[in-house]
DNA sequence: CAAATAATTGCACAAAAACGCAAATATATT
DNA sequence: AATATATTTGCGTTTTTGTGCAATTATTTG
């Protein structure tokens, strides 16, 4: 299924299909029937609430035409809603099931945002969180970019994009925030530089900076800032003004910040003197 | 698909059958009779979820034709989906049921022998899978220990038990397998040493040993096996005496052999001369 | 409204399925 | 054993299905 993954040479053929090749020693075509793209399809759907067609053309190797017809067929099945350019999630529109996270929608919309940041071939740094989550959740099929992570949630949701590289950054697992931690980890952090980091904050305050209640956790976001020549901080607009035990950075280190409210909302003037860009 | 299957060299031989031989070293006569056939198919779509048509042709010697009515039996019998191309496995349909793990009881038989060789205060490497996962899961809330591991999931399962601690080996992380593989991984791996490594199978054989079909991921469990004193094989009955194309150790680097078969059965005396301990 | 993107439609062609038939093989019966 | 009967298998032919291409029509966006 998932063709990238397979690093091997991978040579066209017209019509029988694509065939691979494992080190010169054998020989497989890999054909993916209709019902498999279906459900690559739904899978799609069901993990960022839309696809586009162009993407899914690429990513499943067949035509444009190929990919709308399996959308007519799987909305005439009523499993998606079909729109100009690709596909919705129907759930999208009835919201039955809600998983139990906080603040969903407001973390969705946070995460919504971030990914306007994403460039093409960048090299990205995440830290843990739900909100991180849904970020990854939340990533186009088409991108094609290196991420490091310090949570192993966010890595195999990562993982689930085709494209993209992933690279878990591995140390003690700790059990509260479910992300790595440890000298190693701030070990390794200190020998990678990122073009941009996102970093959840459990306290933002314009006196205290960015804040957090884990010694360790604190350490380990310390080291992913200095990897990284961007900062973004994702926050719901709950945890503005909240102080927290101990200091992660000063606000003059962030260069992004973001949250659900839109970006001239009052509530956010404050951190405009620093030099943030607020999305 | 069974790769290995694929590239053998077969001999017709009129009356009794064919003959096939793996690798020039073993030969096997096989005339497969249709109930043969059937659960060789219904075993190719457990572990793949799919076959072609034409692959089934190639690898039982029949027609089309008889592929073709064997899969329209089956679909009869609802054992599987037929569709154009070949045939899914029914759980394929109903992607919420998708985590319905292939022979679950038996992975957890098999988990459930490993757990009685944990030890308080032991250091613990393991491998992925799902048989990991059920030893994850099965490990008594009681136990101190320190396990290292390559799986993000497993990891993860770890975590939930209050009294181990868990490292979780991060890396490059492999969509497939869904564990970490590259070489800062084998680096990592190089410089800690466990007592003991429990590691899941793909090809068992008397023969070639320990075979996997991924090239990294033979790489990093090479890697595992240098670290541990200890090396206990877990696998369900069915890959006994499976061939894939990479080979990770022979049998007689192994020190224990875990499936969900009592110690004394049949199938598992030829191990018995490895002085591998099974159980 | 105009330019750019998508979607639809008709068509060609390849691949797979269905069908009928004949040969081969297995099973039952004496 | 030998024969009869039933089942299974392979092959040609026809039918259906799946895909991609090109031209046309519709929709979005600035």
């Amino acid at each position: 299924m998932n063709l990238t993954a397979l690093n091997c040479v991978v040579s066209s053929n017209k019509k029988e299909g694509y065939y691979f090749e494992i080190q010169n020693i054998s020989l497989k075509k890999i054909i993916m029937l209709k019902k498999e793209r279906h459900s690559f399809i739904m899978k799609q759907i069901n993990l960022h609430n839309k696809v586009l067609s162009s993407d899914l053309s690429q990513l499943l190797n067949v035509s444009e035409d190929t990919v709308r017809r399996d959308l007519n067929e799987l909305a005439e099945a009523e499993k998606l809603l079909k729109v100009h350019g690709g596909a919705l999630s129907k759930s999208f529109h009835f919201p039955f099931h809600q998983n139990e996270v906080y603040a969903k929608d407001a973390k969705r919309e946070v995460a919504l945002k971030a990914i306007s940041l994403l460039k093409e071939g960048m090299v990205v740094l995440t830290g843990g969180g739900t909100t991180m989550i849904e970020l990854a959740k939340l990533i186009p099929a088409s991108l094609e970019a290196t991420f490091f992570t310090i949570s192993p949630l966010v890595a195999l949701e990562l993982a689930e994009h085709t494209k993209l590289t992933v690279i878990l950054i591995g140390g003690q697992l700790s059990k509260n925030a479910q992300i790595n931690i440890g000298a190693s980890v701030v070990n390794d952090l200190s020998e990678i530089k990122v073009d941009i980091c996102f970093l959840g904050a459990n306290g933002i305050d314009t006196k205290e900076g960015i804040t957090d209640s884990d010694w360790e956790v604190v350490q380990v976001k310390k080291a992913m800032l200095k990897s990284s020549a961007k900062v973004v901080i994702l926050s719901i607009a709950e945890k503005l003004n909240s102080v927290q035990k101990m200091k992660v950075c000063s606000l003059n280190q962030v260069t992004h910040f973001i949250t659900e409210l839109a970006p001239n909302h009052p509530n956010l003037m404050v951190f405009k003197e620093f030099n943030i860009q607020i999305l």
